[in-house]
DNA sequence: AACGTATCCGCAAACGTTACCGATACTTTT
DNA sequence: AAAAGTATCGGTAACGTTTGCGGATACGTT
């Protein structure tokens, strides 16, 4: 017969029901419930997973507490040398691999910096991480990079997933399609610091890392204006992002110093991708009067232009002038090489990097500027420089 | 005078040493030791750090318990509609956000894959990354990624730190300078899943995605062979990867087959690097009596020649043919375009994850197959295309 | 009534670390 | 020798989740 666990009782056992297909018995004599344990399924939920070694198995092969073992991994004082010395040996002995996990969850911290960046098939963000990732590595952090490919829905689950993984920091550059901030300022409120790179946006206070896009811009087409070119067309970005934004009023500013008109069928706001750049090259230069000189907002629109003018018979630099952005590797080595203008990318990464580590490092609001911005360079090459007229 | 916070006498107390640079007491009457609380250090740790909202908090505000919370927000069963339902509002209304930290802990996984590259500044890893982050974002998983700046030590700390992070796959391509596999083996003996990719090696028991490297570099020498070219020059890479190796073995097995001698001063093994391609170029087209083409380890050493070569008046294809490796995007724009060997690397990239994914998923060894050999292309440009002889 | 069943929820133990607060066992000073 | 100081160690509560195991209620069935 079955006898209660609780009072040994045998006769006022009655069943009671079923709990995940197990058998339920009811003690009427204390009111005690309980099943039975199948003595066939024993352990039945045996460790597969490796056992890893911990804090606590140390500790105990060792005969000290665990307090004792953190302590003389982490060098702090009020260790003897004997036991740190034990300490050591037993857990490179026992090969021992601290679990950040738990640190972090005990800490509530990660010393890891998140970036988020819109693509990798240019080489500008590759070259912005090799600069962020210097500095962090430097300063003892780690750098976990996501990828928004251009998608605002991506960014969004991107920030969720920074923010679930609890990064210290985060380094974003937005996506074009980017027009709501709110998954940003989640940041704001939870007081986790952010700085936005190249791609910024007003609306969100954090400090930002830009380049001298006007100036640039400017520079690129008075360059443009000083080769005899007359009729530019600007092949920006989406009006969403300041940098296409700051390009535009560069352009304008330009064109309206040196008293061209500008006109407006020739200044084109655009998607990036290359399909596009395409479809607004051929477009421009299927124009009835076509444009003389085209400044792209970037590299790869730019040669994508080269390469249709090329294959048109339109001779450059003498029948058009193409200037780019960003200098992108390929952009020496086309036909006659790509005019751009050279961001200091790995500057930017390095900037903002440590503008991160000060936000993280000082508690709360050093008054730093709210911008920082870096200088670019007007590479000259030949799809621009015109034979003086 | 001093009283016993526990027997609240006062004529026992006496000074016991200090704790932490703090007066301690002890009570002789009931052997009580104690130090008195500094009133002026009221709330010494204030919570800078803003509270996040927790599994807990929720609990509290609807009145359940955090198990019921936890299993309400992951669809669980054993769940009315109507509490989770509040469970749901709550949540939203709170702004929960759940802390990934406490979750990797406990379920001893994190759903991240790491990876460490050698390099950013060719186009081919991050290309790489592109297509693994493609599959893995799709399969719920973050992806980490390192940057071993082509040194040993770096990929070693690097590892540790995704160990230490407890990562639940790595993906890695191995630095140049590595010999040593040591910090691989822990992997496996920790029954963490690791994939090897491009640079990879013998000696260690892992999958291993490549391309079909000797092939390739049999068939651009042939190419070269069937060109016209006799004195065939190679400047490899270092010949502990295996990559290097594969490639030294398809030079030598096409010049072999086509009876073309090899002068083993014209064949070189070296570290990338654009400073060493420069060396390495300048001995070559300086030799008493200089190779006719150059097979180059990749594009970035193989247009370091080119320019060379076009500095020294030499004609690129018609006195020194070039074939380099990896289709680098300048490649294609440069002189006379480069040809070269296109590698599929966003198939790599995405092969690599989707074989971690299994290996994850699959608890303990599926017999796959060890090595997956992906399929490259020639790209024939100008370079190498010799008006035939 | 007495018993059986299904549904829903709570308790509490992990997960591995850190850090606060004491507690020993000595050594030194008075 | 008593009192005070020093150096070194331990106990244990967090950190925020998940989850196995039971408990409790409500309802259906003999």
């Amino acid at each position: 017969m079955i006898a209660c666990p609780k009072c040994a009782e045998v006769g006022a056992i009655m069943k009671a029901g079923y709990v995940r297909n197990k058998q339920r018995y009811v003690c009427k004599d204390c009111n005690y419930f309980f099943t039975l344990s199948d003595p066939d399924q024993i352990t039945p939920r045996k460790k597969t997973r490796r056992h890893q070694t911990t804090i606590i198995d140390i500790a105990k092969s060792i005969g000290v507490s665990n307090s004792t073992v953190s302590r003389a991994l982490h060098g702090h004082a009020d260790i003897s040398p004997e036991t740190r010395q034990a300490v050591l040996e037993m857990a490179a002995q026992m090969d021992y691999q601290p679990n950040q996990l738990a640190y972090n969850l005990v800490k509530s911290r990660t010393n890891t910096i998140g970036m988020i960046v819109p693509e990798f098939t240019n080489s500008f963000f590759p070259n912005v991480i090799i600069g962020a990732h210097e500095i962090l590595t430097e300063a003892g952090y780690n750098l976990t990079i996501m990828q928004s490919n251009e998608s605002y829905q991506v960014e969004v689950s991107n920030t969720r997933a920074m923010l679930a993984n609890r990064i210290d920091g985060l380094l974003i550059s937005l996506t074009q399609e980017t027009n709501n901030y709110d998954h940003l300022k989640v940041f704001e409120k939870r007081g986790i610091p952010l700085v936005l790179f190249n791609r910024v946006c007003d609306h969100v206070e954090a400090p930002k890392v830009v380049v001298n896009d006007f100036d640039a811009s400017f520079t690129a087409v008075e360059h443009l204006i000083l080769n005899g070119y007359e009729r530019i067309a600007h092949l920006g970005g989406p009006l969403n992002l300041l940098v296409s934004r700051e390009r535009l009023r560069g352009y304008r500013a330009a064109m309206e110093k040196y008293g061209k008109s500008i006109e407006e069928n020739m200044v084109i706001q655009g998607m990036f991708s290359q399909q596009k750049a395409r479809i607004y090259g051929k477009y421009l230069l299927d124009l009835e009067n076509r444009p003389d000189a085209i400044f792209a907002v970037n590299d790869s629109s730019a040669i994508e232009i080269m390469l249709m003018a090329l294959e048109k018979g339109i001779k450059i630099p003498d029948e058009l002038g193409v200037v780019g952005f960003s200098d992108n590797p390929e952009s020496a080595y086309i036909g006659p090489g790509l005019t751009t203008i050279r961001q200091p990318t790995g500057e930017i990464g390095k900037t903002t990097a440590q503008w991160i580590l000060q936000l993280i490092d000082s508690e709360e609001e050093v008054n730093l500027p709210k911008q920082k911005v870096l200088k670019t360079e007007l590479v000259v090459r030949g799809s621009s420089r015109r034979s003086q007229i």
